[in-house]
DNA sequence: GTCTATAATTTGATAGAC
DNA sequence: GTCTATCAAATTATAGAC
């Protein structure tokens, strides 16, 4: 089913959700995988290979599932439910938090290219959400917003991560929405 | 001035608060201080030592700063404007982002007591939150609140600290505080 | 309180056999 | 594609001299 390549790009993933970029090592995921380290670097060359691929499956993804989730969607408001569903699913599933949420608090620590990729994948969410809102509100002001929507979700995860507790997001992001409307 | 066990939790603050836990390094702040890494272990058994005493400094100044800050605030919105204010410091001095903030993305690989340290942080912080909420909300949506105040906050340093932007923060913040009224 | 010296482990990475 | 073998460097941590 899953070749090598996808099997160590989940446990990468995995890790780094969990645990943190720096607390992910190539012997680790070689033992997951039942194969040795060296067999990884002949997948992935440096680890900022293997972090760069697992950043853009994963932009990848969430982006597809915003487009499946948001498919029915005709209001802002239900474009924010979209979204907002398709992030909790990942605290729902791992228990971890958004990659992005993850590299983005170690961004200074990370390689360039790296951080470059996380910041991306920050620019095109508050783009998206951005593009949900009413088209009426002020180009500012519509900014503004999709930039706290975006924020609450991320530390949402972190806060819920940290307390244990799945309700903890879903209150966030419960008065998030009653302070949009439509 | 300062002797060395304060420049210890000094350096380690701002190495945790910009990497991340484990890209610190008992030789890398001995370096900083000019020391070796073995005088740090004098003062800090085990890295677990340090990092306990980095949480417990850092959130009893927080807490001393947002009793400061919001000395002379009336209003609900008083209150969370000082506690937004607090925040802002820290990423504009350091550009780094809270430390809770930072542990709480990397809790999952945490010891025990930090991770525990790094919980009741923010679980204060909802305490102190919903306490400046006008105490006429019904109390669960007055924690619902609450948290997404806190959630916004953290999530803000994140996403700003990776784009490079202060700006981010402050929009963020202030369509945050549109959504609250006295 | 700070040092030297060192131990035990882990890490990212490479060379080359099969 | 996976392995063995290996490397150089870094890590947390301890023992004991000064």
């Amino acid at each position: 089913m899953s070749d090598t390549i996808d099997r160590l790009l989940d446990a990468a993933e995995a890790g780094i959700r969990l645990r943190g970029y720096h607390a992910v090592s190539f012997r680790e995921l070689a033992d997951e995988l039942g194969i040795k380290s060296s067999s990884v670097h002949y997948y992935f060359r440096q680890k900022e290979d293997l972090g760069l691929a697992v950043v853009e499956r994963y932009a990848a993804r969430v982006f597809t599932a915003l487009t499946a989730e948001a498919s029915n969607a005709e209001t802002p408001v239900d474009h924010l439910a979209a979204l907002c569903a398709v992030y909790r699913q990942a605290l729902k599933g791992s228990d971890s938090i958004c990659l992005c949420g993850m590299l983005g608090a170690e961004s200074a620590g990370l390689p360039d290219r790296l951080a470059a990729a996380v910041a991306a994948f920050f620019q095109a969410n508050i783009d998206w959400i951005a593009a949900a809102l009413p088209q009426t509100m002020p180009a500012k002001a519509r900014r503004a917003k999709a930039t706290h929507v975006l924020a609450t979700l991320q530390g949402a995860m972190t806060v819920a991560g940290s307390l244990k507790s799945h309700k903890v997001f879903d209150d966030a992001v419960r008065d998030l929405l009653t302070t949009v409307q439509d």
